[in-house]
DNA sequence: CAAGTGGGTTTAAATTTGCAACGGAGTGTA
DNA sequence: TACACTCCGTTGCAAATTTAAACCCACTTG
């Protein structure tokens, strides 16, 4: 495999398209079978099965038979397609923020505490919370994530 | 507005679409202007026009002026842009750990320690880091964001 | 004045999507 | 036995999007 210049990119080459997501967040909730998941989403079957092959084919997901005569599979999320949860519940996240006013259609919640989880970033050594315009951002030869005093608006 | 059924596809309306991210992720490293993020991406004109303008009609970003005659702007974060911070990092986070062979293309540190910054899930009361399958999903009859012991393949 | 730059719009071709119908291998019902 | 129904796709075609490339305008620079 060559060298990624952009990981954001990578991510989005893979799971990056109007469907692909929406399709993951189904799996998350325990919905994994291709007719349950077309119903919910409303998509296309081509595109549905299209989509779930290229997922299989990265290793997002894995297919599981259930019955055979004819053989049907369930849809599983491989270590590698859990550990997209994170991205999908900063989004999640980010929908609720602006667009749910203040009444979250769905709400995450740590199963032994029963409260809300929350997305975050933190300071890998110190452990504290880190706002946008404390990151600086380190490549080849590009600028800061924020240049001085000049990101928002 | 009405109510939103999804938080993630309400997001995804938004911006979910295969350019909107990279270019915001251009305007978070400080490449603000049409022509540099054009460039860069190797995006075609009229999309990015299109994008630029569709950013603008949601607030997330907006178009500040810096010479008359003509006009020329600067496409800068409004803070419900910069709130997607978290969300563009959860993606390349992914990106990093499984494409990238231990070797990030672009290091985010936090400005004071130097050290990398992570992407979390926690819980907003007991404050402890969260595992996918310690997540429970509420919302009107929906099931568990991973029915009992099922979840993973 | 000619060439270059920034910020687009227009046009036509290539690609992707959505829809609806079809198929095959069962199961359930009468 | 016949008939309908379910699940999981595949196929064919029309509609929508995306793309590349050319074009345009209003300066700025040499």
């Amino acid at each position: 495999m060559s060298k990624v210049t952009c990981s954001i990119s990578a991510t989005l080459d893979v799971v990056g398209d109007r469907w692909t997501l929406l399709i993951l967040r189904n799996l998350f909730r325990g919905v994994r079978r291709f007719e349950r998941i077309q119903k919910d989403l409303g998509i296309a079957r081509n595109l549905l099965a299209d989509r779930l092959q290229r997922l299989n084919a990265n290793e997002i997901i894995i297919r599981v038979p259930y019955q055979d005569h004819p053989v049907r599979y369930d849809y599983r999320l491989t270590p590698k397609g859990l550990d997209l949860s994170s991205a999908l519940i900063a989004l999640m996240q980010w929908g609720d923020q602006w667009y749910a006013n203040g009444d979250p259609p769905t709400l995450l919640t740590h199963a032994k505490c029963k409260t809300p989880v929350k997305n975050v970033v933190i300071c890998s050594d110190c452990g504290l919370h880190i706002q946008p315009k404390e990151i600086r951002s380190q490549s080849g030869m590009e600028e800061s994530i924020n240049s001085p005093k000049v990101g928002l608006v």
